[in-house]
DNA sequence: CATCCTATCGCAACCGCTTGCAACAAGGAC
DNA sequence: GTCCTTGTTGCAAGCGGTTGCGATAGGATG
């Protein structure tokens, strides 16, 4: 079920040798070969998705990614736009994360993995850098032998400028659900 | 504002106060007087949310409390449970948090607001608790004038004996998405 | 007890995402 | 080029959760 060592760790090495957010269309040789050493195929549905990735900066939602695809090709399915992406990350090409409302977030591997910052006021988002979680991680590692992955970690909150607002504002409305920041509105 | 009940306030001190996983069918009473003061009703569909919350510990998932009201009355609808779920966190009575898998899992109020600790190994589920907790929302405080909401905190990754397990096991089935256990069956 | 206001309910439709399955096609072998 | 294995696709159904809306019913008042 869960990663096995030895092979996880060639693919993540290789795919820091070759980022695909780094280059354009050659970036699909790149994951053509990583998807080929594996078995798995290239397929005309799985470049169209690296093409939308390769041009996407930041976080997306499976969501957005499934409009994108449409975008380029209206018979895009959803099952096979997830499942792709499922195949990328397995590859180590792209992470996904849950945000605050539950829902998937993807990004294109950086070039450090990071965990996230949510601010429930503003709804803002910060990553949080590779050394700042690592402070996190180490203190689980000695207190718990708990390996904690940097990428997962997702710290809610509220930050310097909503706190000032938010104490200055009487109260928020009772039915704003769960009190964070509803779902973003659909960009299409 | 004919009496200076401060309600808002009032309410979550009243909350703590006789928290509603404490006693069985006298939290009733608890609950209906804290939703009379804010205008709100009592009626049969909350109350046998209650009694379901009432009867659990630790951590449940939406579905699962739809299913437990069903139990006792099979005309429950999730839309009046999740909502009346939203109005008892709003209450400070029952906390949320999203799982690994993206799911929602409540819980009833505990003496006090803990993080989550998951491991993708086993699927396992700890609580952070709140000193423990303290340590990170005090380090994003300082870098970041951030401030933490501990119940919100979430970390994932591989405990102790799972570490050991996964370095022996020969290799994942590419299929499993993401890399996190799956979502837990049903406990119907 | 009857009346009125409005919080709440249940329905039905919908969103984001997943899955089983049968048809399809990538790509290596010949 | 053709064949064949098997990874992929698209469909349709399903799950967890949300929302708009008309109908219902708390519960305060008289």
């Amino acid at each position: 079920m869960t990663q096995g060592a030895g092979t996880d760790r060639a693919v993540r090495e290789r795919s820091a040798e070759r980022p695909i957010g780094a280059a354009g269309p050659s970036a699909w040789t790149a994951v053509a070969d990583l998807l080929h050493e594996r078995g798995l195929r290239w397929t005309p549905q799985r470049r169209r998705l690296v093409d939308v990735l390769v041009g996407t900066d930041g976080h997306v939602t499976g969501s957005e990614l499934v409009e994108r695809c449409r975008d380029v090709d209206p018979t895009t399915t959803p099952s096979t736009v997830y499942r792709t992406l499922a195949v990328l990350e397995d590859l180590g090409l792209v992470r996904h994360h849950h945000g605050m409302d539950g829902r998937e977030e993807f990004h294109v591997l950086p070039d450090e993995e990071h965990g996230h910052l949510y601010c429930r006021g503003c709804g803002g988002e910060w990553e949080i850098a590779a050394a700042e979680a690592a402070t996190i991680a180490e203190a689980f590692h000695r207190g718990r032998a708990f390996d904690v992955d940097p990428s997962h970690v997702t710290i809610v909150g509220t930050c310097a400028g909503c706190r000032e607002g938010l104490a200055a504002e009487p109260r928020a409305t009772p039915e704003s659900r769960w009190s964070v920041p509803r779902p973003r509105a659909r960009t299409g």
